[in-house]
RNA sequence: GUGGGUGUGGCCUAGCGGUUAGGGCGUCAGGUUGUGGCCCUGAAGGUCGUGGGUUCAAGUCCCAUCACCCACCCCA
């Protein structure tokens, strides 16, 4: 038997209501904040993740998806948002367009990791991208409507986690002291560690191992070492948010995996889950990647944020999404000129808007009436040999399992959200 | 990559080593001629993840393997 790949999941019909419900609610948002849609392809040339995200992160050095096609070009499933964007940024000239550009995104990305709760090989993000706006009012927006979404989703208790990893200008000497801080540490810790010291010495500060942590607590502070207009850009952040009452604090250990990040990092973390590791969004100021890849200098921030994780919050806080029912009418048909008027009607009202479950042609009344009764349709059509002949229908007015469910759901006052599963 | 847990029909699940593996939900068909939701009856559907082993006897014990879940790691 077939099965779905490792890391893959279905998405079925019963578990679409929560999908619609998430995706609307962030292209709306995203329409609201002033970003316009961008797509690109689910796969690009393998070398722009390594320039992009980083030789020796995670992501790259073992988690991507790579293959060679015919024609003998090394190409990467993405594994994440931000570079492709990038990427068709310059690639068509958009640094041309007013800035700043505005860009939103919902699609699948790709990583070879280990399942894991609300960890897939693809999963999808929402993602959104500011390009050209060195302001940290830029990262004020971009935090609030992430914040947003999460609020008008009905989630509760999230928070975000805050942190400046300085620029080029600062980097070097928070960078030269951690180094200094760690070379008298750094025999007690794990291995991991003492191959990231190598390679990568921020990544030491959120190493979960108890005694790196401990050491890590210690060291020297990446917001100690910010030059003026890296502490002054994350203290005008920080000003913004408290403006807007979004629940935050700072988090010095907070590095984020990707090379590509300057300045503000942040996630979003769902206060009550036990674990303190399961961020449902992320991101942060990218301001050399887009020159990096080719393009003008291009200050330029980002965020994504996990349509899986979201909703498995969804579930655990039990938030309601209603479902109205998909149907309209169902017609019940008998004998060949009940089925040829069913078939005839059905058309006709489907023309006109209405969205009609017509009945199987081999099943008795009482099985179409089941039937009916189940897909939640609010009117029942009925016609048989005798309608046929007299051009009549007989109507029928349902009131049905899920409508009444529906309604002592509404008699509890079980709704922190109203969702209808209209189109318009 | 490292640790732990689980694996019984579409879904949930009972099953102290021993008769034809039970139940619930769902599906389908009926409960008198053409009508739903409740109720009743019946039917279909399982090589008990897979492969070995122990035993007179294995869904039940042991080993391996695979898959899924959880944690580490990483991130959305």
């Amino acid at each position: 038997m077939y099965t779905a790949p490792r890391g893959t999941q279905d998405i079925l019909p019963i578990e679409q209501k929560y999908w619609h419900y998430v995706i609307s609610k962030a292209e709306d948002i995203a329409k609201r904040y002033g970003f316009a849609r961008i797509d690109t392809p689910l796969f690009e040339e393998t070398a722009l993740f390594h320039r992009s995200v980083g030789e020796v992160t995670d992501i790259v050095e073992k988690e991507t998806y790579d293959f060679k096609d015919k024609g003998g070009g090394y190409l990467t499933l993405r594994p994440e948002g931000t570079a492709p964007v990038a990427r068709a940024y310059i690639e068509h000239g958009l640094f041309n367009e007013p800035k700043p550009l505005k860009l939103y995104y919902i699609a699948p990305a790709f990583r070879y990791d280990r399942p894991q709760k609300g960890r897939f090989r693809q999963h999808y993000q929402f993602g959104g991208e500011i390009l050209g706006d060195a302001h940290p009012l830029a990262d004020g927006e971009t935090i609030s409507m992430l914040w947003q979404l999460y609020q008008e989703l009905a989630l509760k208790n999230i928070v975000f986690i805050i942190n400046s990893i300085g620029c080029a200008q600062c980097r070097p000497f928070y960078l030269k002291a951690l180094k200094d801080y760690y070379t008298k540490n750094i025999d007690g810790m794990c291995p991991d560690c003492k191959c990231r010291f190598e390679k990568n010495i921020l990544r030491l500060l959120d190493c979960k191992e108890e005694k790196c942590a401990s050491v890590a607590q210690k060291a020297p502070r990446s917001t100690d070492y910010l030059c003026l207009e890296c502490q002054t850009h994350h203290n005008t952040l920080k000003a913004y948010l408290a403006d807007l009452k979004i629940s935050f604090r700072e988090n010095h250990r907070l590095v984020r995996g990707l090379d590509y990040y300057n300045r503000t990092v942040f996630e979003a973390v769902p206060q009550d889950s036990s674990g303190q590791q399961s961020s449902i969004g992320g991101g942060g100021r990218y301001d050399n990647l887009v020159e990096q890849l080719g393009g003008p200098p291009t200050p330029a921030l980002g965020f994504g944020t996990g349509l899986e994780r979201i909703i498995l919050n969804l579930k655990e806080q039990r938030v309601a999404i209603f479902e109205i029912s998909h149907i309209d009418v169902y017609i019940a048909i008998m004998g060949s000129d009940g089925r040829q008027q069913g078939l005839l009607l059905a058309t006709n009202l489907r023309q006109q808007g209405y969205r009609v479950l017509l009945g199987s042609g081999e099943k008795s009344l009482k099985a179409q009436m089941k039937q009916a009764d189940k897909s939640g349709a609010k009117w029942a059509l009925i016609i048989g040999e005798e309608e046929a002949q007299q051009k009549t229908v007989i109507l029928k007015a349902l009131q049905n399992q899920q409508e009444q469910q529906n309604l002592e759901q509404k008699a509890l006052g079980n709704n922190p959200t109203k969702y209808l599963d209209k189109p318009s």
